[in-house]
RNA sequence: GGGUCGGUGCCCGAGUGGUUAAUGGGGGCGGACUGUAAAUCCGCUGGCUACGCCUACGUUGGUUCAAAUCCAACCCGGCCCA
């Protein structure tokens, strides 16, 4: 993130890890900048690709970054072009181990699409979602089983014919594992050309993606060169650091903040994060002037999870988190404005306490709950319980009362 | 297809017939501390309304009073050779 896209507009530059290709020239298809003009004074949107799979089904800020740099190429009047690789998905993750790989059904893998959908803004305005599905021309979504699904062995021969197995282990992923003796399918070395293939069909101008992009994004430019297509620019947005502070966020890595979780736990999940992270957070998902902070890191942090929850949840969502937050630092759970409320009504009574704790889910299981009485970090109304079988005969014992695991977990009883 | 080595809990990795829910490390969780955190120290780290009972060491059978440990077949992987 150096000056080195610096005449680029800011809304392009911001954040961005790789542009390419990149040379400052007067030619359209190596400047991208020159590319851009080109589109407004031919008055022809750029088809901007991002594509997904729809494995998962929860989105979070790592994810979100591409995202916003998608909506801001929609605000500045280009065409998002959403591919959701559901004929991919179908056949598995290729990263994956292969004990865990789970062929989705074309069922799953649609109602995954649509639970995508629905978290990017499907249905909402513009102002309160990620991507911008209302403006006309502004969003395609496209599956690419729509094309790969007829690809017959000639056509996949041919894209095969496009690389070689040098060039496969030349990619970072596959030469680690190769290297460590990890297993590869062959089939692995079908995605990047398959992903590359979405670009042809959809004719892309620019692809966007994380930096272990690169590779496949790069495929796409030579598989559109060769099917006598302009290739498209690539766009490399950095992977986030994870809560953790070192590894990739990741929901098999536990670190994630989800965009969908309420905003009370994506407050205080963010006002946490390593002190050295803050800033690249700042930078990757806000907008906000990076020359005006407070020089207090703990203000810092602060003022970076207030910016993110509000972009996600609106200012006024934020703002309580913060106060909520606040005050359960110190201890005030009872002044909270929003304690998360759960039914009692799936406990059956009598109840122990370790039961108690496992039904309201508050722990994962009841051998877990009984561990954590234990080990002293479990309260009812902020009085410290210790005896895992402390019995309750009612509900009307419990009702109102809150429920609390550890710092962070903890919720009111209702009926 | 042949040779060879190997498959252990979230991960890595000990264990090669008997208190073994299985050493150790990482990670995670909880406690103390702090600017929330990090670092450090301490505890926990299969399940079950639970002083007992279940399920676990690739799979399925077998030998034994007893198996993660022995045998057989199968499945999966690394390396070497084709």
């Amino acid at each position: 993130m150096s000056d080195k896209f610096k005449e680029l507009p800011n809304w392009i530059s911001r954040g961005l890890d790789d542009l390419f290709p990149y040379n400052v020239s007067e030619d359209p298809s190596q400047s991208f900048l020159k590319r851009l003009q080109l589109s407004y004074t031919e008055k022809t949107p750029l088809r901007v690709k991002l594509g997904i799979d729809p494995t998962g089904t929860d989105i979070h800020i790592g994810h979100s970054i591409l995202f916003r740099k998608l909506r801001a190429f929609q605000d500045a009047g280009h065409t998002a072009v959403l591919i959701i690789g559901d004929f991919t998905a179908r056949i598995g993750d290729p990263t994956g181990k292969s004990k865990t790989r789970i062929q989705l059904t074309k069922n799953e893998v649609e109602s995954n699409a649509l639970n995508y959908l629905e978290q990017l803004g499907l249905g909402k305005s513009p102002e309160d979602s990620l991507l911008d599905f209302a403006t006309p021309g502004r969003l395609e979504i496209r599956r690419n089983s729509e094309w790969l699904e007829k690809l017959n062995l000639s056509n996949v021969i041919e894209l095969l014919s496009n690389s070689t197995v040098g060039q496969m282990l030349a990619k970072e992923d596959f030469g680690n594992r190769y290297k460590a003796g990890t297993p590869i399918s062959i089939h692995e070395f079908l995605y990047p050309l398959l992903q590359g293939y979405d670009s042809v069909e959809i004719k892309s101008d620019l692809e966007l993606g994380g930096t272990d992009q690169k590779f496949n994004v790069a495929m796409g430019r030579d598989l559109q060169r060769f099917f006598g297509q302009k290739p498209q620019f690539g766009m490399l947005l950095p992977i986030l650091v994870g809560l953790d502070g070192t590894q990739k966020m990741s929901k098999s890595l536990n670190n994630t903040v989800g965009i969908s979780e309420d905003s009370l736990s994506m407050y205080s999940k963010l006002e946490k994060v390593p002190d050295d992270l803050v800033i690249n957070y700042l930078t990757l998902l806000t907008d906000e002037n990076l020359e005006e902070l407070s020089s207090d890191p703990r203000e810092i942090q602060k003022f970076m999870a207030l910016k993110i929850t509000s972009n996600f949840k609106g200012i006024e969502a934020a703002k309580k988190a913060k106060f909520n937050s606040e005050q359960l630092v110190l201890g005030i759970k009872d002044s909270l404005e929003e304690i998360p409320e759960a039914s009692i009504s799936k406990v059956n009574f009598p109840a122990k306490a370790f039961y108690l704790f496992s039904k309201m889910e508050l722990c994962q299981s009841s051998s877990e709950a009984r561990r954590q009485i234990l080990g002293g970090g479990v309260r009812i109304n902020g009085e410290k319980i210790e005896d895992p079988n402390i019995q309750f005969d009612s509900p009307d014992d419990l009702i109102g009362k809150i429920l609390q695991v550890g710092k962070k977990k903890f919720l009111r009883i209702k009926k």
